[in-house]
DNA sequence: TCCATAAATCGAGATATCTCGATTTATAGT
DNA sequence: ACTATAAATCGAGATATCTCGATTTATGGA
């Protein structure tokens, strides 16, 4: 839990509303028939939902893997990133603990 | 409660930690007599402390309040500075309700 | 093997943050 | 009025982040 790195990456609307985003497949296009059993997202579909560049975004969900929030599973040519609830929740009590522990 | 300005003032090692030591007064010298009654900490004790330049920690004050973690106030001419507690506990139920609500 | 598509990486210009020293403002005491 | 002290503001150089288009890498299909 990398509290710094994981602030870093919240400090920027674009990849919070992607990880909001990522709470409900919904938000985005439904997956192809073969990815019907993957509950992540592809890099496309976010970028057309964000409207910011390739190169952007690749970005971006590279910095929110790091600070643990999203996990990342290739299959083929697509990567698909999800949301790591449990390392999402780590890192509320862990910014809790430094703001209210005594 | 601006999530912006709270996040984007907590991005910073310097100021995550000023917050830490103001949970608790004795992380600083003494108060003078005639300050005895007030908990907030003058600015000169929070930059001996931080190793930083009375410019940076004025202005790194500044940011905090605006973010709402703390409150100043002024008596004569020293400012101090403490911790609002209610603020930080909404910036966490803030937080907490972008990142987990569905 | 060749082509098409998805994603990652590279390189760069624009913008923002960090941090400082110098200056200014506010207040208190003589 | 003058001096001293505390804090805020200003201006600037160094460093980091943002975001892009271009290129490269990885994979799958004809």
């Amino acid at each position: 839990m990398d509290l710094e790195r994981s602030i870093a990456a919240l400090n920027n609307p674009a990849r919070r509303r992607i990880l909001e985003w990522l709470k409900d497949r919904s938000n985005f296009p439904p997956a192809l028939p073969e990815h019907a059993d993957l509950d992540g997202v592809c890099v496309a579909y976010i970028q057309e939902k964000a409207k910011l560049s390739q190169s952007t975004i690749s970005n971006y969900m590279g910095l929110l893997k790091q600070a643990g929030f999203v996990v990342a599973e290739r299959h083929g040519q697509w990567t698909f990133y999800r949301r790591d609830e449990e390392n999402i929740r780590a890192f509320l009590t862990a910014v809790q603990d430094e703001l209210l522990k005594p």
